[in-house]
DNA sequence: GTTGACTTGTTATCATGTAACATGAAATGG
DNA sequence: CCATTTCATGTTACATGATAACAAGTCAAC
């Protein structure tokens, strides 16, 4: 059981093709995304002792196939259709897994996890998602998790861990339906 | 079906006992709370042409005894005891109803709703839930909600709706473990 | 090579949420 | 006042999401 809390929102703008403003939306080169996404995934393994095991690896695969927010049944579906395990606890064990080490985020509003796209470093972004084609992207949530703090301080309230979920039109789909 | 959006944060200083900076945590005079809750609903309702039937006022009122979140199958025990209907559909109907028409809040990350303690004008607030005692505080979002607009607005995304939820622990509990 | 920690798989069960349909109350309109 | 229509309430049945508890296999360390 890793205990670490999220804690770094560095806005990094690097330049390789995935991490740019709309990683998610705007069209890209997906395969470097997922590439480099498994491959930060290592890494980071790698610095907390955990294990990168088949099931998990291919879970995280699967994840990063679209950037969309999966259930846990559409995960173990296709988990199972590839010869691993049948049952729901797999998938669970697999998904919290890569939560709990930084690989996936787990969406509460869609009750659904989707693979981090910079798991390099800790963080706890927010997300927008968009209605209509379901796509997701992460924003660094730094400035916004800051100001509701400030104000929760005001009340004595200590914050712990913040969920921020935005629903809206991606950039394609607001184009399309105007 | 109501659509409009929340849209108000108004950050109105009422005088009374339950609405300061901290309502839920703070000692309060909850009978007050609970009453003017009622009141308010009441002629929200009456604006948006909703009807308060028994079940949804019952509801609204269990909801109301506490500043907890509850699942919908505890208010159904709660209302199937009392003579109302015993199947899920007669909780979640009545629990919809509210959150549609501004009465209740639905806690994504609790996968519960509770009653809301200003239902007098449209608001969309950030939600601080105590992690040790379970005890909720809606908390005006405006600010919190502006940055992230304006952070989405970067990327072409349109924000329509926010879930901001904070877990943490309330005053009372953050004394009480240090 | 045996111990001990971890991983994967199972069965069974619980929790949460909806679809579809039948009945009943209430507003609407002559 | 009654007919029409709309909305509310109740039901059964099912879909989806999540976990507890146990058995067996894997792997590193000593
Ligand atoms: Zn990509
Ligand atoms: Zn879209
Ligand atoms: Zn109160
Ligand atoms: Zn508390």
């Amino acid at each position: 059981m890793i205990t670490s809390q999220p804690t770094c929102d560095k806005v990094t703008l690097v330049t390789d093709d995935c991490d740019r403003t709309t990683p998610a939306f705007a069209p890209h080169d997906h395969r470097a995304c997922e590439a480099r996404a498994l491959d930060e995934a290592a890494g980071r393994l790698a610095e907390q002792g955990g294990r990168m095991t088949p099931v998990r690896r291919r879970t995280l695969e699967i994840l990063l196939e679209s950037h969309r927010a999966m259930g846990a049944y559409e995960v173990l579906d296709r988990l199972a259709a590839e010869g691993f395990g049948h049952q729901p606890p797999v998938a669970y064990r697999a998904l919290d897994f890569l939560v709990e080490h930084g690989l996936a985020h787990r969406l509460q509003r869609l009750n659904a996890f989707a693979a981090c796209l910079h798991p390099g470093h800790d963080h706890a972004p927010a997300f927008l998602i968009c209605r209509a084609c379901d796509k997701l992207a992460e924003l660094p949530a730094a400035p916004v998790r800051t100001a509701l703090s400030n104000l929760a301080a005001e009340t004595g309230f200590a914050v712990e861990r913040v969920t921020i979920e935005a629903l809206g039109l991606c950039p394609a789909c607001a184009e399309a339906g105007a």
